[in-house]
DNA sequence: CGGCCCCTTCCGGTCAGCGGAAGGCAAGTA
DNA sequence: TACTTGCCTTCCGCTGACCGGAAGGGGCCG
């Protein structure tokens, strides 16, 4: 196994996640399996260096450092930018929580998240990791991903509620129809009251490069609306994409 | 000087910034000072754990990993969050680039930033610092900073245009207007054909936790409707921080 | 072909990192 | 008050992980 000190002190930092923003010393050092004394060893000198703060309560937090170091990604410095007037203007026509996502090995990685002031219960925020088969933005990804992520996924199809897809056959005849239709529809399969439609989004070569979604309380009605709402915004990020391809 | 591994990982990780988002492997070793075998080997590691990715080319971004992890950091999951409905109002509202920033230490950085498809010139998105003294936003937050920075802002006064205010007893007046009038304006002091107005954002305690802004291109019509667009979203956040305020 | 630049691997000496142990502080319990 | 439990911090001598010069391999150019 690992024991070099730079792969310890990443260790530390992974002990940091969405349900986990504010550590103790001692936390950190459970959650990353080390010696406490090593452990605080480690946070001194990541805190030295700012990738880790320290709230007023005296535990640690992620710092300031490390959160621009991450805004250079290029998750986000591409697609993100391209993405976010357009964004912006399918909140403004529909009113609903949209979001964009990319697939990052085999989960949906939420990229940008824009929310309302009243909104449906969504879980996801920029940052989350969700499972592709019980989200909008996932299907889509998933149709359009390599065949052995395809075959991961669909041997580990947990159940989030009680209307999670939880057959492979019946997910593999929606992702059929993903290809079909272009678009993807979930009913209260991530969170109860919460359904939701997503668009692929085409890169410069015509490939899939993300996926854009937007969570909505009922589909029953004004389908074909979001539908389409979705495509515009989805081919004009696309469209922006391949005039800024150069950068990459 | 600090000459454990740790430190020197990091300075490779530091080695990236705004300007350089993707480097070979000798030229982050160059930057960092670190001989190529010692940088190799660190490199190795940090992409081992996704805090390193490499691009088509060979070349390494900063990874995935580190993205997500730099999202929990405090700057952004309580402010930003608080803030987010309300940006997206007040770009509605207005169709201007709207900015949220904090400041950190001697300089501005900045939190968060909607812009439109047209929009006048700006340089900053999510994650820039700025000098203080040359941006809106800047302004705000000097006018409420303790005195010790505000001696060293004035000391640093440099030029970026040929408005930007390089005298100290003419960037103080300005600083006490702000405190009377509530807002602060820029006239193409950053960036020829931008302008700006800016407000504080108050937190639980009364105190100024950040500054929102909005770059146009001309403030001599409709400046009263910008600065109270501005103060009603302002409070707004301020309002919904408060009731947060537990998880801070 | 030779020159250039980049990346990658190797290996033995040595010094940075290790972590158990001990001490200090703050809160809760009796 | 004294005892317990939980944190954080510091110390120090042993040792194995890190260091980095050197050598080798690929791609590109003239």
């Amino acid at each position: 196994m690992a024991v070099s000190v730079t792969s310890r002190a990443l260790d530390l930092l992974g002990a940091f996640d969405t349900g986990h923003r504010r550590l103790t010393l001692s936390a950190m050092a459970r959650r990353a399996g080390l010696p406490l004394a090593t452990a605080h060893r480690l946070a001194g000198e990541l805190h030295r260096w700012g990738a880790l703060d320290r709230a007023a309560s005296g535990e640690y937090v992620i710092g300031r450092r490390l959160w621009d170091l991450g805004l250079l990604a290029p998750v986000q410095s591409g697609l993100r930018h391209a993405a976010s007037p357009f964004l912006h203007d399918l909140y403004a026509a529909t009113l609903a929580t949209v979001h964009l996502a990319v697939r990052d090995d085999a989960e949906v990685l939420y990229v940008d998240r824009l929310a309302g002031h009243v909104s449906v219960p969504v879980v996801s925020e920029a940052g989350t990791r969700l499972p592709m088969h019980a989200t909008g933005v996932g299907k889509v990804l998933l149709a359009y991903a390599p065949e052995n992520v395809v075959v991961r996924v669909l041997a580990g199809l947990t159940r989030v509620t009680p209307y999670t897809v939880t057959e492979p056959a019946r997910l593999l005849t929606q992702l059929r129809r993903v290809w079909a239709e272009g678009y993807a529809t979930t009913g209260e399969e991530m969170s109860l009251g919460a359904c939701s439609v997503a668009v692929p989004v085409r890169g410069p070569g015509g490939s899939v490069v993300a996926a854009l979604g937007i969570v909505v309380p009922d589909l029953r009605r004004g389908r074909a609306r979001l539908v389409a709402a979705l495509q515009v915004a989805a081919s004009g990020i696309g469209r922006t994409l391949s005039c800024t391809s150069s950068v990459q």
